[in-house]
DNA sequence: AATGGGACCTGCGCGC
DNA sequence: TGCGCGCAGGTCCCAT
């Protein structure tokens, strides 16, 4: 679900609900979300800590901890953290010294959380590349250059750049007019500067709108994000591009649907 | 090195 | 009404 603009959005919120407060307790219904440590060692190293900082680091959630060690929240396709929490499917909920509590809710059960002395040592973080605002276009063009892959998994890999996930990758692509199937070394300079400029000006824009709630994405005080109303290409299949008013096309790259105009993108 | 397939999960909407 | 299938904003792992 989430990808670099919902979960900044959340972060920005959670900031706001929950950094200087104190955990007294921690309910765990479902143990399958907590990837490590077990369930009694997670919530003895959770209570009477008080949240410090959070951080984003491309589609995770960081959350510092007085006692030092970090709370890593990765959302994946149906994450929520919902504050003030009701318990309503909660699978995990992180109850605070003010009564108040923060849910974790996840319907596919595909995030993770994950209670650790140093997150920089988390491999997936370690291995995450720049985020898309960081990066110089000629440290861009270096990322593509050599690279057989097609250009939008690319894109998507967050080795190579972190936060950008298929909705976005789409998107970015139809601004830039560059075809997702491209092969990323095939792309000339001014392509490659394009695809940045549009990549960081989406992100910029969906962050400003709360980012895209397409199926159940809501942010931590329970609002929908309203970029979806901006969207070019998602979810547009056999619907005229507002461009050239050609039909957007779908396909599949890499496993995931792909939209995109076949007139526009070349 | 890169790609394709499957796996992990749940639930929705669709056609029959 | 019921069933099977395809689909979903993510990532990992394995085979080729």
């Amino acid at each position: 679900m989430p990808e670099l603009p919902e979960v900044e959005t959340i972060k920005r919120e959670l900031q706001k609900a929950i950094v200087h407060k104190k955990i007294v307790g921690v309910i765990i219904n479902d143990p399958y979300v907590i990837k490590e440590p077990g369930s009694s060692r997670f919530k003895n190293g959770l209570r009477k800590a008080t949240i410090t900082r959070i951080l984003r680091r491309g589609k995770a959630l960081i959350v510092e901890l007085s006692s030092g060690k970090a709370l890593i929240v990765h959302l994946r396709m149906t994450g929520q953290l919902v504050y003030p929490g009701s318990g309503a499917a909660s699978r995990v909920s992180f109850l605070f010294s003010n009564g108040r509590q923060c849910d974790y809710n996840d319907r596919r059960r595909l995030g993770e959380l994950r209670l650790v002395n140093s997150w920089q040592s988390v491999p997936f973080l370690a291995k995450l590349g720049p985020e898309p605002d960081q990066l110089k276009p000629k440290q861009f063009a270096m990322l593509l250059s050599q690279r057989k892959a097609k250009i939008k998994p690319l894109l998507m890999d967050q080795r190579c750049i972190a936060g950008v996930g298929n909705l976005y990758a789409a998107e970015a692509l139809f601004k830039a007019r560059i075809r997702p199937s491209r092969v990323a070394a095939s792309l000339c300079d001014a392509e490659k500067r394009r695809l940045l400029s549009a990549l960081c000006s989406i992100m910029k824009q969906a962050i400003k709108h709360r980012g895209s709630s397409i199926d159940q994405y809501v942010t931590v005080s329970g609002k929908r994000g309203n970029y979806a109303h901006f969207h070019k290409v998602y979810g547009r299949e056999g619907k005229l591009c507002y461009v050239c008013k050609a039909a957007i096309e779908r396909t599949v790259l890499g496993g995931r649907g792909t939209y995109f105009c076949a007139r526009c993108q070349q």
